[in-house]
DNA sequence: GCCGTTTTCGGCCCGACTGTTTTCAGTCG
């Protein structure tokens, strides 16, 4: 999947091209690569049935640029660009506050190319004195290059979960706020997210501010307005707060809500009725408002029913939702029972009780024992022998506990099928497998393992990392019309470097395979981590009916009888 | 360079904040 290195060549070019002053084409080539990095097809398959143009944004120029990169690797014009001025344009404008057009200032007065570069700039205090430059510019770049160099990794939804709550509560109990909502992706559930936004209703903004920039977390204040500032928090997370007034605040939770290119088709939705939508809310060709207090309210304007923030990625809610066809989404209390959990007897930090005890406390009405089959050494799972002495425990746990504790095993796909034999594979309620590396022909050792083994739960299916490692290259139609012949379902990994499978390919399968929902919890603490887990679910249009753990239990075993 | 129920030319989102400026350009989201 090339879809993210087209899209940084082309935002490169876009660059490169802002620093000449090129009007407009910056903006088309921006553009382009927004769009190829919101597909949800792999674009070399698009490139193979000569469709590049069809993707929104992408004309004849750019589709020949692409498919010359995609043919060759290489890219004839980005590459003059880049000889006529040989700028490393990408770190660079990592640097906050530096653009293209700065850094082409910097680099004719000084010979700055490179982040090293800036950096000697800046301690020589040369940046001070290039004209339009100046100290304040010069301290700011001092203080942002070490996360520049860094690189732009986006943090993992799941590990910014418990600072973004806590910011949530610690500023809705300060007196200065009446309202406090967390907005952008990490509204939107999206894996990832660059940065935490917050919008607030406020009684005092000086006050609130003030508050804000002074957080105990507070590392950094980037900036300080009436009514936006941005600071740095101590494990480098930035975060944005805005403040609108009552009226406005259900356009701005749209607007800052997003994503982009939801807002732009919502935008023009508005423009087609000669009306304009902003952050203030939706207002007709006088300038009147006609909605903006309430979210609900400026999409009924648009006449569309309103849209939940994991379905805003422009990927046809807005159609849906003016149709009134919206998935009526599966719901965190819909899950009935985890289906993957680590304990004590492979790499987990708690004993099969007490995992059950915790399913338990969380209203799980099951739960399925899933340690690690014998193959993955590094990670020491039980034997076989070890695997039947587990019955005890697990006998023990029902017993004591009001979830049903089944038995089962993560069974490692290797070249030969599973890492178990057919009799143990016999001996688990439920069999969850899954590939644990990077094989060479991933697609035709999942359908041999599914074949040859009764695999109930394909976990983790794309065996990605977030951040890390990137998805495995399946035939994904043939691995799901297998999995559904051999009623085999896909996981939903929910933890917070997976969330696997990826929520683009849920909507794409969803009603041609079933989907699990399943924490691959490693302690008790991560059990709580479902919720994640239902959002990705949710970002791929799923309904309770695709889930199969929203069944009651005697349900969910008929299905893999 | 892209796009079109204003379609083959003439537009292209826009408001907030910053820094270095006497009125604005660049950056960001």
């Amino acid at each position: 999947m090339k879809n993210t290195e087209v899209a940084s060549r082309l935002y490169e070019i876009a660059d490169f091209l802002e620093m000449q002053d090129i009007e407009y084409k910056p903006r088309a080539y921006r553009n382009a690569a927004r769009s190829i990095e919101a597909l949800s097809e792999d674009i070399e398959a698009i490139h193979e049935r000569d469709e590049l143009q069809d993707i929104e944004g992408v004309g004849e120029s750019i589709a020949e640029k692409i498919a010359e990169y995609l043919d060759t690797g290489e890219l004839e014009y980005y590459q003059r660009l880049k000889d006529d001025l040989p700028v490393d344009v990408e770190a660079l404008t990592r640097v906050e506050g530096l653009g293209p057009k700065r850094v082409k200032q910097l680099h004719d007065a000084l010979g700055v190319a490179t982040l090293d570069d800036l950096e000697d700039a800046a301690e020589d205090g040369r940046i001070a004195s290039v004209e339009d430059f100046g100290e304040q510019i010069q301290e700011n770049v001092l203080e942002q290059i070490e996360t520049a160099k860094r690189g732009e990794e986006r943090m993992l939804l799941g590990k910014i979960v418990p600072t973004a709550r806590h910011l949530e509560t610690h500023l809705y109990d300060a007196p200065a706020f009446d309202q406090v909502d967390v907005v952008g992706s990490f509204r939107r559930h999206r894996p990832t997210v660059g940065d935490l936004d917050i919008l607030a209703l406020a009684n005092d903004s000086e006050q609130a501010m003030e508050t804000f920039c002074t957080l105990d977390a507070v590392t950094e204040v980037i900036e300080r307005g009436e009514t936006r500032s941005s600071v740095t928090l101590s494990d480098d997370l930035q975060a944005d707060l805005r403040i609108v007034d009552e009226a406005s605040y259900g356009a701005a939770l749209v607007y800052f809500t997003g994503s982009k290119d939801h807002n732009i088709t919502l935008r023009d939705r508005a423009i087609d009725n000669d009306w304009k939508l902003n952050e203030y809310g939706l207002f007709d060709a006088e300038d009147d408002k006609l909605a903006g207090e309430t979210e609900a309210e400026v999409y009924e304007e648009l006449g569309l029913s309103w849209i939940p923030p994991e379905l805003r990625e422009e990927t046809g809610e807005i159609d849906a939702a003016e149709a009134d066809a919206l998935p009526d989404l599966v719901q965190p209390n819909d899950i009935r029972g985890d289906l993957h959990v680590h304990t004590t007897a492979s790499d987990g930090d708690n004993t099969i009780r007490e995992m059950a005890e915790h399913a338990a406390s969380n209203g799980l009405e099951y739960v399925l024992i899933t340690d690690h089959g014998p193959a993955l050494s590094v990670v020491g799972g039980p034997s076989e022998s070890e695997f039947m002495d587990q019955k005890e425990a697990i006998d023990d746990a029902n017993d004591a506990t009001d979830v049903t504790v089944l038995h089962g095993l993560e069974a490692n796909i290797t070249e030969e099928g599973l890492d178990i034999s057919q009799e143990w594979a016999t001996e688990c309620d439920l069999l969850v497998a899954a590939l644990h590396d990077t094989p060479d022909q991933p697609t035709e050792n999942v359908i041999h393992a599914f074949d040859a083994y009764p695999v109930d739960i394909f976990a983790h299916p794309l065996n990605r990392l977030l951040n890390e490692r990137e998805p495995l290259d399946f035939d994904l139609d043939a691995l799901v019309e297998t999995a559904a012949e051999e009623r085999t379902a896909f996981e939903i990994n929910a933890q917070p470097e997976r969330l696997d499978f990826d929520w683009r390919s849920v909507k794409q399968y969803r009603g041609d395979v079933p989907f699990v929902v399943s924490t691959d919890a490693h302690s008790t603490a991560e059990l709580d981590a479902l919720d994640l887990g239902v959002a990705q679910a949710q970002r791929g249009w799923c309904e309770g009916d695709h889930v199969l753990n929203t069944n009651p239990l005697d349900e969910l075993l008929e299905y893999f009888a």
